[in-house]
DNA sequence: TTGTACGCGTTATCAC
DNA sequence: GTGATAACGCGTACAA
């Protein structure tokens, strides 16, 4: 690994701002907001005008400014357990896509399932002032749904997936069908001619672990097979 | 996979703001202000009420506003070509991680190896105000540089890793020494008894492929070894 | 059609 | 030790 060291970043020399097009214009900022924005009452002349100068001048909008002024930051959070293997990559990868499509744009973190650190990143992001969080619960989150009941109460969007919180109602979720996936998979193991299933079972707060044994044990007692001890 | 809708956001109902906090307190919001960062000159009286009441009325702080008032906004730009396989990921889990721990965050966005798309997500970053950017160039990037370079003129952090443009001066870098990858492979092939050694070549407007080829080229010349045809 | 005034939430500065 | 004021960059009623 080899590091190419750049050199120091020049004088910060403030972004320029709608205010500064309007003052080279000799109009106000208003007007250089309405012709950057477009379908306003505004003259076709002027409108060309503020465009080109805005081009010249290089003008980046701060959307910062305007989502604290229209109050929507055009931003999700997404909170991951970790980064590794393939599968939240993947979903992370979905997301985005349709985020971006949407003009919205995708602030990431993890949170080691540690329910800890998952609370610092829920405040954080709630910080940031996201419209709304994607978040599978992390593993050793039990009861303590509080930080995830606050976000509700933000008024921020709240969305569950892969993993979801026994109780918290009122909050939307897309998981896998783990009860009727565990079901046929013993169904099937059993028409195969198989008496004794085992079930490793997952950690019993998470819906999705919950809904998988109970599929697994559906299966069993709909086909008279006994229960076996754990 | 099973969906479940949530009810619909209650009224939106304003998040408490600083002055709110003020109001209920009866003291300016500077007062708060001071309060909640700490370290300034207030009585220890106040800054316990302060804390004590904006924990009570839930008070979250909000960065957007603090950040276009300190003109930072502690935030990061990563443009990912995409996001399947091990390596992206991972890299983004390092970047992610060490971010955080200096308490910033991670705007993650995909470039799908075009450079149009990598164009728009510069953009977009830069009105998102990220205090640096964090890219592999698209494949597609040749001598297209205009938007890496307007990063560069507005005062905004770059950083390639990965792969780097072949000319853009004055940025950082974080590459894998490819050269002397490829010298020392191909020269162990020498030394096992190898004499016609093949090289697939990357494109060779991004770095790290073209120092790839030539230190395979190299270790052929310092072993005397004639270049065979492509 | 365009300008003026104000507010979004926060913090830095200067008074008191 | 605390309050008032201004400003960050932008959008939008309201006035002209």
């Amino acid at each position: 690994m080899v590091e190419t060291k750049a050199e120091k970043a020049k004088a910060p020399s403030r972004r320029t701002s709608i205010t500064d097009v309007a003052r080279v214009l000799q109009v106000s900022a208003s007007t250089v907001s309405r012709a950057l924005s477009d379908q306003q009452d505004i003259s076709k002349a002027t409108k060309a005008r503020v465009r080109q100068v805005a081009h010249a001048m290089n003008y980046q909008p701060n959307l910062v400014a305007a989502g604290l002024r229209r109050g929507q930051s055009k931003t999700l959070g997404v909170i991951l357990p970790h980064l590794s293997g393939a599968f939240y990559p993947t979903v992370l990868h979905g997301i985005e896509k349709m985020a971006s499509q949407h003009g919205y744009q995708v602030l990431v973190c993890q949170s080691h399932d540690e329910v800890r650190c998952e609370q610092r990143r829920v405040a954080a992001l709630l910080a940031a002032q996201v419209e709304g969080i994607l978040i599978p619960v992390s593993a050793t989150t039990l009861a303590e749904v509080n930080h995830l009941a606050q976000v509700q109460q933000a008024g921020t969007g709240l969305v569950f997936f892969d993993r979801a919180p026994a109780d918290l109602p009122g909050s939307a979720a897309v998981l896998l069908d783990t009860y009727n996936g565990a079901y046929e998979a013993v169904t099937h193991l059993i028409k195969g001619g198989s008496r004794r299933i085992a079930h490793f079972a997952g950690p019993q707060q998470v819906s999705t672990s919950r809904n998988c044994q109970e599929g697994y044990l559906a299966a069993l007692r709909d086909h008279q097979l006994p229960r076996g001890k754990n």
